[in-house]
RNA sequence: GGGCGAUUAGCUCAGUGGGAGAGCACUACAUUGACAUUGUAGGGGUCACUGGUUCAAUCCCAGUAUCGCCCA
């Protein structure tokens, strides 16, 4: 016996242990026999180490563990490849703030001791989300688990032999990348996070739009010089001139005048023309600077004149490299004044905002501030701190994306890789063709520390001489060292192997000198030391120090596909699995992460011909899962739903708590809690894992956000229960799975019509999720099993089981079971704990787990065509006899018998007079000449049916309901006449069309004929 | 400013060049028989608007409006 419905509390745990301990989720073994399209896998979008389960997991999960389940049950070698990622902006700040809250600051920590510390911490919390994601059914490979940073320092021997490679390949890919050019080093602009003082990439600024000013202020022009400058209406009409002798420049950032290098005009605005060359003496700093004649600078743009700002603007850097402006830096790390001679002192040390508003004063006192315009400025920010970010000159490593991304392209636009929905083909090859250098150092501690050596400072310049031949010996020496030196600091040594320094070092200095030995004379953790033998037989000393900074977390990740995969080694895995099948993910990561595989994948994998072979066969880009009212859920709105407790249940008490801990802006605690009690008054019922999988995949459409509905959850817990309690009747009627049993043999209608119909859904589901159509899929499922199986088949087939024993009873129990087995395959992808827990519980002693057993691939041959349509016939008499019996409000206890107005009697109504009877509150089917009075009437297929329901009936509401119908039946000829009478129709449509429409003007003519009949026929 | 997308039933959303759909909600009826986490039946839509292409447009094209997102 059931019990009388699914308890996910209790079966989830046990099912997803029976899973893990029987190996299913490890790839079957290789066959000889295998093509790459037997091979199927996926790796997973690595969850950031500090991260725990958001709707977006779930969503991301939901829909690779249907594919995966999918394809695993199709007998394929299935291999879903999880793992995380080490994040390192994100991990670096959580782990910061921890310490900082025991008073403890990386800045007074030696890096080793940082790096244990978040290393403890990893491993303290870093397995949470992957419990997570188990919670939800996701049958990754868990043994394969790979970590983008590889084994902690202190992990056991086989952890760290498993995790190896992780490290090592990415210091392959760097080196490797230097060396075929594609990375560089290079002083030049980039974003800078004062917060976290480190550089980022373009990708991880966000532009907010915040309120703000654009001061206008007078710079002076120098030498006494002045000009004539027009004065204009509100139209732009010149009305006259005035004489000035300064220029008016607008800036939303004054304090970054103060490292200004000039001002820009448009080379064709007559109102400067005479000022080009002239120079200002810029206030404050008195500097003078050039003016210069730039495109940069718009005309209609405030005044027309731009000031130039190389250091701390992207566009002026531009500007400044073009018209050779020197750069002046006038920020620190912090995004403080530094104090520099050529910066008054009250400066020094300010905060730039601070600075900004003493600029400002200053100017004012001056007299030189001429306006003050309130107005919407754009402002950098960065997407981690939400600190303003600076651009900086600063040294840094930087990808020449621009190269990658030609084959990255190429082999989107070949079909290598798709995108499904495919217009996300545009987003990516935008960004693509619009590439930019991709910054790729960060001056942050946890990360993979960039295998470069640099020349450090306090070198064997130490020696001191005494006398004058020592010192002309000495000064010798030391021009061969500043040669030397020279040589080296300009070049970054860059190698995986520290050994190899002195030997990379060779072909350089051999360039500019006779140096006869390089050796290695110390080499501790990231310090090599380097002795160099020059020309006048004097051994120099160098010191060479690993660049401190580490990569952007997401280079490594641009190597997930093929380094989870065992890369740089040369593992059975890669060659079965790379390239993966799919890769699943939101579409905001397309830039981050999409991309850089796309591009490290084509450079890094080859194949025989050296051609690069794409990461992915699919990008299968997915929805963002929004609240119920279309907001993106995020923590500091406070709308987020944690999938977890919609799986468990949660009291609404403790989703308020857990939506307004932590707040940025605790003022809004309360509003939050209110809206949050409002919309989950009763907080949530544990609906289980299987109802969220499957109320995610049915809102999963292409090209669409997701807004969580709650009540859909409910309506598809209540479809497990459904299922459930159809499992259970046809346990209590003794429908166990029949081995041997073949459907094709059946012989009853009912059975081969549920056959056939089950034979189309399952063609039906896999297409559709061979497709990524996850809700057509679902909804195939769904309505399959509700309506066709449980509403239909369920109730037709229950005169056969309660009734005599005998091979068509045999026959149906076996269907029955048969039928259920396919639903519970077809549904196992979406619900997999029910179908799992039911698989084991409808049968006894089955000798595999659902997880592994066969997808249903019957074909048409199981569909018997004339078995559907006297099926169909059936469905739709029952379905009008209950119509126009509700119609009339007859109730249903009422039962009556079904008069055949025909010559000859059907015998299908004999053959189904045991279910209509109850389905159709048919007491018996006899024929009949004429309707007798009293009697309702209905039409199926052009045969008149009469239900005599004496004293029953209100004549009059029959006739006008008769009436409604042939008037509705009308309405639809006069609609096809319209179109048949149109001789344009006729000629120009399809035959298939035309007869269509004749067939289908035919069946209602016959409709209105009989239906007139009865009409006529109640006086 | 550039780009992408959306607009279909009260709500949330599918869908297609030729018959307007689902779930929820709503209305009426039902209640010992798998299931009330239920069953049966029903009402409800100018498919945003304006033009065009077509024999035929909710669907294709152009424009307008509104909303959303991405990039600058």
């Amino acid at each position: 016996m059931l019990d009388k419905s699914f308890d996910p509390k209790e079966a989830e745990a046990r099912i997803y242990k029976m899973w893990e301990d029987s190996g299913a989720f490890k790839p079957r073994a290789a066959k000889p026999t295998d093509t790459k399209d037997d091979n199927f896998s996926i790796v997973i979008p690595p969850p950031n180490v500090t991260g725990s389960l958001h709707m977006g997991h779930a969503l991301n999960n939901t829909i690779m563990d249907i594919l995966i389940r999918f394809n695993r049950m199709k007998g394929k070698a299935v291999l879903w490849q999880p793992g995380m990622d080490h994040a390192g902006i994100a991990t670096q700040m959580v782990v910061e703030r921890k310490l900082a809250a025991e008073d403890k600051f990386r800045k007074n920590m030696s890096r080793e001791d940082f790096l244990n510390h978040v290393w403890a911490w990893k491993e303290e919390s870093g397995g949470i989300i992957e419990q997570q994601l188990r919670r939800l059914g996701s049958s990754c490979d868990w043994s394969r688990s790979k970590f983008t940073l590889g084994a902690s320092p202190n992990a056991d021997a086989e952890e760290k032999a498993a995790q190896q490679n992780m490290g090592d390949g990415v210091t392959k890919a760097f080196v490797e990348m230097y060396e075929a050019g594609l990375i560089y080093r290079d002083k030049r602009l980039v974003n800078w996070d004062p917060h976290f003082q480190t550089a980022i990439s373009d990708l991880e600024v966000e532009t907010k739009t915040v309120d703000g000013h654009y001061w206008h202020l007078r710079y002076p022009l120098a030498d006494g010089v002045t000009y004539e400058h027009p004065i204009t209406d509100e139209e732009g009409n010149v009305t006259g001139h005035e004489t000035r002798g300064y220029v008016v420049v607008a800036t939303s950032r004054p304090e970054t005048m103060l490292g200004d290098t000039g001002v820009a005009v448009h080379p064709d605005d007559e109102r400067y023309a005479a000022l080009v060359g002239k120079e200002i003496i810029l206030p404050l700093v008195n500097r003078r600077v050039p003016i210069i004649a730039d495109d940069y600078a718009d005309p209609e743009k405030g005044s027309g004149a731009v000031k130039i700002t190389p250091a701390h603007d992207f566009n002026d850097y531009e500007v400044g490299k073009r018209t050779g402006h020197e750069l002046i830096s006038i920020l620190d790390d912090r995004g403080h004044i530094l104090p520099l001679d050529i910066i008054p002192e009250e400066f020094h040390g300010l905060f730039s905002v601070k600075a900004r508003k003493l600029v400002v004063a200053q100017f004012d006192e001056a007299g030189l501030l001429t306006e003050t315009e309130k107005l919407k400025i754009e402002q950098p920010v960065g997407d981690r701190s939400g600190v303003v970010i600076e651009p900086m000159l600063t040294d840094q490593w930087f990808v020449d994306a621009e190269k990658m991304a030609e084959q990255a392209m190429a082999k989107v636009n070949d079909g290598s890789t798709k995108f499904v929905p495919e217009n996300w083909k545009k987003t990516y090859d935008h960004w693509m063709a619009n590439i930019q250098p991709w910054c790729i150092s960060r001056q942050l501690w946890w990360g993979h520390q960039i295998p470069a050596w640099l020349l450090g400072s306090g070198g064997g310049k130490a020696a001191r001489w005494t006398n004058a031949e020592e010192t002309q010996q000495h000064r010798d020496e030391d021009a061969e060292f500043e040669v030397i030196w020279d040589k080296l600091s300009n070049l970054p040594v860059v190698t995986a192997d520290a050994e190899q320094v002195p030997s990379l070092l060779l072909p350089i200095l051999n360039n500019v000198d006779e140096i006869a030995l390089v050796e290695t004379i110390e080499k501790t953790g990231v310090l090599v030391e380097v002795k160099v033998k020059t020309k006048l037989g004097q051994a120099l000393q160098f010191t060479f120090h690993q660049d401190p900074d580490v990569l952007d977390t997401w280079f490594s990740s641009g190597l997930w596909p093929f380094s989870t995969l065992g890369w740089p080694e040369n593992t059975e895995e890669l060659a079965r699995f790379y390239p993966t099948s799919v890769l699943v993910t939101a579409f905001d990561i397309i830039f981050f992460w999409v991309a850089r595989m796309m591009m490290q994948g084509l450079h890094f994998m080859k194949d025989e011909n050296g051609e690069g072979i794409v990461p992915f066969d699919d990008v299968y880009i997915h929805a963002l899962v929004l609240d119920e009212a279309g907001k993106k859920m995020s923590k500091s709105i406070g709308n987020t739903l944690d999938p977890l407790d919609l799986i468990d249940g949660v009291t609404s008490d403790v989703l308020v708590e857990k939506r307004t801990r932590g707040l940025k802006n605790p003022d809004k605690a309360p509003q939050i809690a209110k809206a949050t009690r409002k919309a989950y008054p009763d907080g949530f019922e544990p609906y289980g894992a299987d109802a969220l999988r499957f109320t995610l995949a049915s809102q999963a459409g292409q090209g669409r956000n997701i807004r969580l509905s709650v009540e859909r959850i409910a309506g598809y817990r209540n479809f497990g229960t459904k299922l459930w309690s159809a499992a259970s009747f046809g346990q209590m009627n003794g429908c166990a799975p029949v081995a041997g049993f073949d459907p094709s043999t059946a012989t009853l209608p009912v059975n081969k019509w549920i056959i056939s119909e089950t034979a189309k859904t399952a063609m039906e589901i896999s297409r559709c999720i061979d497709t990524y159509r996850f809700n057509d899929a679902a909804d195939a499922a769904y309505k399959f099993t509700w309506d066709t199986f449980c509403a239909w088949y369920l109730e037709l087939s229950k005169p056969l089981l309660s009734g005599e024993d005998g091979t068509e009873k045999d026959e149906t129990r076996a269907t029955f079971a048969w039928v259920l087995d396919q639903i519970l395959k077809l549904l196992h992808p979406f619900m997999p704990f029910i179908t799992e827990d039911l698989w084991a519980k409808v049968a006894e002693g089955r000798d595999s787990n659902l997880i592994t057993a066969e997808w249903p691939t019957y074909g048409d041959k199981l569909v018997d065509a004339d078995a559907v349509a006297e099926l169909e016939w059936l469905q739709t008499l029952i379905t009008n006899i209950r119509s126009v019996r509700a119609d009339m409000n007859i109730p249903p206890s009422k039962k009556a018998p079904l008069l055949l107005c025909a010559d000859t009697l059907d015998p299908r109504l004999d053959t189904y007079a045991p279910q209509l009877s109850p389905m159709a509150r048919v007491e018996h089917v006899e024929l009949a000449s004429a309707v007798p009075d009293n009697a309702l009437q209905t039409v199926v297929d052009g045969v008149q049916y009469a239900i005599p329901l004496a004293g029953l009936i209100d004549m009059d509401a029959e006739r006008k309901r008769l009436a409604k119908e042939i008037e509705k039946a009308q309405k639809e000829i006069e609609q096809i006449d319209r179109k048949l009478g149109n001789e344009a129709f006729v000629a120009k449509a399809p035959e298939k069309v035309v007869i269509l429409q004749k067939e289908r003007r035919a069946g209602y003519a016959a409709e209105v004929e009989t239906l007139q009949t009865a009409l006529d026929g109640l006086g």
